[in-house]
DNA sequence: CTAGTTGCAAATCTTTTGCATTATT
DNA sequence: AATAATGCAAAAGATTTGCAACTAG
């Protein structure tokens, strides 16, 4: 995903395109999934209270989500940036493979919502298992 | 869900079944998911880092899980003592719908997964939007 | 130039740890 | 009685805030 279409999704809501904010972004895009130390890390000239500052402003701008893996929580950049995607997360070696949605799933999902009443405007789905290397390895 | 059958599952580990530990399962097993700030305030009688200790041990036994709630984290008890469901969960009034799954979504799931050679041995979906009362009053 | 953003240092909040005491089996 | 778990106090880690200096538009 190229920078200038982060530069022009800023400026369609008004913030600057400052350098903190190039570099935070540039990361997220960079990564699989990363937690905010890695990220604090990674923006190694960038304050820390500027990476909290921009991934709050990120956050509150619909740019990046946090996802639960395990005990901690991970940062991705969501669909405004990437294809709309899930994760399958492997449990032996910890790699993360996205996948994208279907119709059969996507009919599932609003059907589920709509026996409850509910308008889904959006979902999130972690699967976790074996890949196939890992399986194959027992 | 009965407190003994909690009591059964703990023993089942060699845990023991202290105060402490059956104040904070009776409080997540008679709540929405909540954050470690309610549960912490909920146990009034227990010091805060034994609530701590407790959830780490909880979890270290399948017997709880995190959710991500927008920028947060909240707890619930897993599958172990509660039937497998997934959130519908109102952006508005934030209230949290449990909704169980259906062949059709098992079905999708299964087969995504597979399409990647994974095998899956658990999922989390959690669907965001509006509830009927709330999509109305707009 | 001006408003908004940053870096720094300090405050606050959250989670973890060491250890003497207490409770569970 | 023996071992594991607790409470307390203190440490460590994560996140937030105030403010003077800087920067993008």
């Amino acid at each position: 995903m190229s920078v200038s279409s982060f530069e022009t999704e800023l400026r369609k809501h008004g913030q600057h395109a400052t350098k903190p904010r190039q570099a935070v972004f540039s990361v997220l895009s960079s990564q699989q999934p990363l937690s905010m130390k890695e990220l604090v890390n990674a923006c190694k000239t960038i304050d820390r209270s500027s990476v909290y500052r921009t991934v709050d402003l990120f956050e509150s701008l619909g740019f990046v989500r946090r996802i639960q893996r395990g005990w901690k929580y991970e940062l991705e950049l969501t669909d405004v940036f990437t294809e709309h995607h899930h994760h399958l997360h492997c449990l032996s070696c910890g790699r993360t493979v996205d996948i994208h949605d279907h119709k059969a799933l996507t009919d599932s999902i609003n059907q589920l919502a709509q026996h409850s009443g509910f308008t889904p405007t959006n979902h999130e789905l972690e699967i976790s298992g074996y890949c196939a290397e890992c399986a194959a390895r027992k």
